[in-house]
DNA sequence: AGTCGATATGTTATCTACTTCATATCGGTG
DNA sequence: CACCGATATGAAGTAGATAACATATCGACT
């Protein structure tokens, strides 16, 4: 017979990966990268808030407190205006959205190649 | 003048690794892995989560739970007797943890390399 | 047989992060 | 120039995680 693909016992590795300020906040890990990417796809704050189900107020403050640690604004904000206004990535945002991906991809790949490895010791 | 060694917008990069069931449930991560060293070093689940500053409620409750998802013992536990009761890992359990100390170290040396690159990316 | 200290486990209180609510501000457009 | 909808921000309510508290159980040693 074969084995099964999957049993109760199974198990998998899990990582989280995010640049930190010396104080210890996060400024960037999972939560904030998709946030940023997906006010770049949808032009606001709010739009990007709601539709990763996460309540504007904490969105709002993660941004600020992200801009804040870094010394440099992530989003050029508009109040008023057409549709009442909008946020816009600023160019060094997505250059620290470029660089996260990359990090992460490094990442991805140094656990896959440890992951046999330890699955091995384990079992 | 030369460089401050660390400025305000000082950032560095951070993560965290840790075993999971697929039902999300953490099986070893950084806090149980140096609650079972402890175990290892003292001889006993109680001295242990004193000394780690941990209650020992939820030391006993994640020891169990992780037992629970492994399906197999971690500790070997002892009531009564000299001292009251003890518990010292079984040899699955420091088999984990020696999996977990090489994972560990080749994820370290993994962000090691990637650190210099996304400075550089995001400077 | 009684003592002692660690394991074992339910119950209640506290802490903290996040959501909810409330309210103000801004400015292009009708 | 009033209106609308997003940004901006304080304040209060909620839930999940952890600590604190309370008790029971076990068994070698005296």
């Amino acid at each position: 017979m074969k084995p099964p693909r999957s049993s109760k016992n199974d198990v998998f590795l899990r990582y989280k990966l995010w640049l930190s300020a010396v104080s210890g906040e996060g400024i960037i890990g999972e939560g904030k990268y998709k946030l940023l990417r997906m006010i770049e796809k949808l032009g606001s704050l709010k739009a990007a808030a709601e539709s990763l189900g996460v309540s504007y107020r904490k969105a709002w403050g993660d941004i600020k407190e992200s801009e804040e640690l870094l010394g440099y604004d992530l989003t050029e904000k508009t109040r008023g205006g057409v549709g009442g206004g909008n946020s816009v990535l600023t160019s060094k945002a997505k250059n620290l959205l470029e660089a996260y991906d990359a990090l992460h991809k490094k990442m991805d790949n140094a656990i896959e190649d440890a992951y046999d490895d330890f699955k091995k010791k384990i079992s």
